[in-house]
DNA sequence: CAATATATGTTCGATATCGAACAAATGGAG
DNA sequence: CTCCATTTGTTCGATATCGAACATATATTG
């Protein structure tokens, strides 16, 4: 029990195993063909509302714009979102999503709940990092310029 | 403002993000053109040893082979590793870090304390979650075929 | 010893991601 | 209104990542 980094340093570290395994462990569940970014972009849709432009999804999920287009393209090819030009806004467009968006993201949702479970049941003490995770990322948000 | 989704999935969705806006925060003051993968390989190597084979690399990150080589080149070409034939098994190579190496990885980390300190700075009960990650790690690794 | 199975690493083709340049529309200053 | 900066989204070229096929070396089996 040496490791002389510093505690923020092993948390990242730690973190960053573990966002590497639970997304791998998401990605074999997923239908075929559905990548992990596009998953967590149509959920972000159906859970937090859509009819949000690829702006405001880019500065929420911090990645670049070019990114954001593709995925758009794929969860579109797919029929799972609908992107429409903005009515008031001629520069703007905004993300919608289908029945189908909806049926399976909810579908998939309740088909990973039990393995993640069965994975991660035993675990002490989850509960009491999500507050301090949260911070974390607030902090980390607020200094995205840093 | 109620969030329905299990204490869980919430935890593994701040995680993502997280992970995300440190490696972001992490890649800005790498040197030019070297990739986040490639400064956690080096770094791997320098604190815990060198002289493994890319396939015990690949499990210790859980990447497929053909990205480990990639990497493994990337470093290669930049002489911050040399990577060698096994002396015992003709399949097996060695990777071993320059002294080069070492010393841009010491030198990176040290220019990146002041930074992440100041945007994780106050953020109370970063102590406390580290064991409860490392469990949380441990049980996902011990389940990567589930 | 020969035949087969396993382990290791590379190559290949496809896709995701990214920074930079670009086009289009809006907003603001004069 | 005109000119210019800003915002928004796409296109483009380069790189990372990945699964699958492959070549080579070792281990195992009969």
């Amino acid at each position: 029990m040496k490791d002389p980094r510093s505690t923020i340093f092993r948390v990242f570290n730690e973190i960053g195993i573990i966002d590497q395994l639970a997304t791998a462990l998401l990605a074999r569940r997923l239908p075929d063909g559905l990548h992990p970014s596009q998953f967590f972009l149509l959920g972000n849709l159906v859970r937090l509302g859509d009819g949000k432009t690829p702006a405001a999804l880019t500065k929420a999920f911090q990645v670049p714009k070019a990114s954001m287009t593709n995925t758009l393209m794929q969860l579109e090819k797919r029929e799972l979102i609908k992107v429409q030009p903005h009515a008031e806004d001629g520069r703007k467009k905004q993300v919608f999503v289908t029945e189908a968006g909806r049926v399976l993201f909810a579908q998939t949702v309740s088909e990973m709940e039990d393995p993640i479970n069965q994975v991660t049941d035993g675990v002490e003490g989850v509960e009491d990092i999500l507050p301090v995770l949260e911070n974390l990322r607030r902090k980390l948000d607020d200094n995205r310029d840093v």
